[in-house]
DNA sequence: CATTAAACATGATGATCATCATGTTTAATG
DNA sequence: CATTAAACATGATGATCATCATGTTTAATG
């Protein structure tokens, strides 16, 4: 370590953040390398310090979102209320509006099913969803809370992908209340 | 017109057609206008005798794959079994693994959200499909059915978007089975 | 039949990008 | 204190791509 180690470790985390960040807000392709340095305050050529490759960055930053969001969700675990809250919060304009910050499900499925390095963090990530969902939603009859808990996150998701993909708000926000008031009341 | 008019009419509709097929395989920033040409089985060279830029070709293409999906779907809405075999066939490991011939809302709801030339196309789309769920798909209790509709689509988007990025077969089975089970059983 | 211009093929062009090459800095090593 | 090599900055390089330029073909036009 010719620089001192702890800005370094530091700048690698922060690549980290901005990669998961933009790539949530324009896509794996819709990023360059040059951008995410020049985001994190560097320029384009270290790079090749932090990581490998644009691939292994890809894979590597999913997971650092993936921790994020696992995180967020087992501060919600702790009660009926807030599950539902969580629910609440993900069907939301406020999280449309934020796909830098939001979910990499619903922000990233289509860019993940082409871009095979990342299927794996993105596998695992949606597994530990709907486990946690499964295990901690408050389900009015219990039959399944396993297969509950896939079709309440498919339908997130799918509101979410949707939701931003349309062009009109009012019909945006209908489909997010739509989905809100079928799993929250 | 210095070439046969019908010729040229039907290599329009190939371009079309092909662009609809890749763009949903591969998505809108997956597919070179080259790519697309050489499919048709012509050079690149004429393909702005034909659209204006790459752009143009994926909002008209978009509106040439509504046009296919919405006659599939009016086509089924005439028996409340055949509406529910739409949904079976829709969270389908064949629909899964066919994106090129399947719905543009579970391939492209992603690459619409950053493309604002397609978005009048997809949303067009997405309330077309919505409004005839609505009306036509056979619901138990009768209580909001654009609401139910809207849900259960979400689900079927979203489940198709996730079982298409997962690593795991059997887990992409397993999502597709509980969103089946959840809205035709 | 001569002319025209749309649809074609081939071959630029300029931009963007991932990655590499080179030189520089400096904490750590001995 | 001299040496080393990781982390940096700047500047290639080669590939890919959307779009343009040029020449060619030929149905339509008069």
């Amino acid at each position: 370590m010719r620089y001192p180690a702890a800005e370094t470790a530091e700048k690698h985390q922060r690549i980290l953040r901005e990669a998961a960040r933009l790539f949530r807000e324009q896509g794996f392709d819709g990023v360059s390398v040059g951008q995410i340095m020049q985001a994190t305050g560097l320029t384009h050529g270290p790079f090749y310090n932090h990581f490998t490759s644009k691939e292994a960055l890809m894979a590597e930053s999913t997971l650092h979102g993936s921790e994020h969001s696992r995180a967020a969700l087992d501060a919600a675990t702790l009660s009926p209320e807030s599950m539902r809250q969580y629910v609440r919060d993900y069907v939301s304009a406020a999280h449309r509006d934020a796909p830098g910050n939001g979910c990499l499900l619903a922000a990233l499925a289509g860019d993940a099913r082409k871009q095979p390095a990342v299927r794996p963090a993105f596998t695992f990530h949606l597994k530990s969803i709907i486990g946690k969902l499964a295990t901690h939603f408050p389900w009015q009859k219990k039959r399944n809370p396993r297969q509950d808990a896939i079709v309440m996150l498919s339908a997130m998701v799918g509101a979410v992908a949707l939701a931003r993909a349309v062009d009109d708000e009012a019909f945006s926000d209908e489909i997010l209340t739509a989905v809100n008031a079928a799993f929250t009341t």
